[in-house]
DNA sequence: TCTTTATATAATTAATTGCTTATATAATAA
DNA sequence: TTATTATATAAGCAATTAATTATATAAAGA
C-alpha cells in the first residue's frame, strides 16, 4: 500500500472539515452509495439549508462531486481527489452507514432516478 | 492489519481535536520522540500558555501521556489509547517532523534529562 | 535565602462555526 | 399557468475556539 503524503496545514484543514459528525457521516455514507440532498435531509435531524451548507463545504474541498438529475442533486465521493487516500484511511475505521440507507429505503424515502 | 472501529461521534471529536495544525503537528512530532513543553514553545511561534492549553486538550482525550522530570513536563504519545490505531492511520500520511526536532537540537534548545 | 526557569490556570477577546429563518431559483406536476 | 418540490444563498445569532495577558506554583540554581 502506497501512502501519499499530505502537508500538516492541509491535513489539519481536512480534519477540521471532517471533525463534524454530520459531515463525517455524510462522507462515510457516500463511501458506499451516491446520495441526494433530500435523502440527507431525511437522514439527519436538520434543516435543508443546514444540509446544503455542509455539502457545500465538502464540495469546496473537492472531496465530493455533484450532478444534477432532474430536480435532484446527487452527491458522490470524489475518488480522484488527491486527498482521497488520506480520507479513505480514516473512513476505514468507521462503522458502515449502509443500514441507515436501508432504513431510509424501507420508509420509501430513497429516490430513484437512473 | 486489523482495523478497529470508532463510532462516528467519537471519531468526529478526535478529528476536530486534530483539526488544528499546532495539535496535529504536536502529535506527529510525538510519534517519533518524547518532547517537553518548553521544546514545543521553541518549535511553534506561540506563547507558553497556548502550548500548554493545546497539550491539555490532547491529554483530556487520552491521546498523550505526561511525566514530570525535574522542572520539565515530558509528553509522549499514548500508544495504549483505544484511539491510537485510528490516529496512527492518519499520521502515516503526514511528513515526518524529525527534521524540526533536529534543527532544535542544533540550536541547543533540546533538553536532556534522562 | 532569593532568583530564575518551567509550567498551569484564569480571565478576556476576536474570529469562526453551525445552526436558524427568510427568500430566491429551477424543475416537475396538476 | 399555477402549485409543488428540491435546492441554494443570505442574514442573523448563540456557542465555541484559539489566542492573549496576568498570575500562581514548583523546582533548580546562585
Amino acid at each position: 500500500m502506497v501512502i501519499t503524503s499530505v502537508d500538516i496545514a492541509k491535513a489539519s484543514d481536512i480534519l477540521k472539515l471532517l471533525g463534524d459528525k454530520t459531515r463525517l457521516s455524510m462522507v462515510k455514507t457516500l463511501d458506499s452509495e451516491d446520495v441526494c440532498v433530500c435523502e440527507f435531509v431525511a437522514l439527519y435531524e436538520m434543516s435543508q439549508p443546514a444540509v446544503s451548507q455542509h455539502l457545500r463545504k465538502l464540495k469546496d474541498f473537492g472531496l465530493v462531486n455533484e450532478k444534477k438529475r432532474g430536480q435532484w442533486k446527487i452527491f458522490s465521493l470524489n475518488k480522484e481527489s488527491e486527498y482521497y487516500p488520506f480520507v479513505q484511511s480514516l473512513l476505514a475505521h468507521l462503522p458502515s452507514q449502509e443500514d441507515r440507507l436501508a432504513e431510509l429505503a424501507q420508509k420509501g424515502l430513497r429516490i430513484s432516478c437512473e
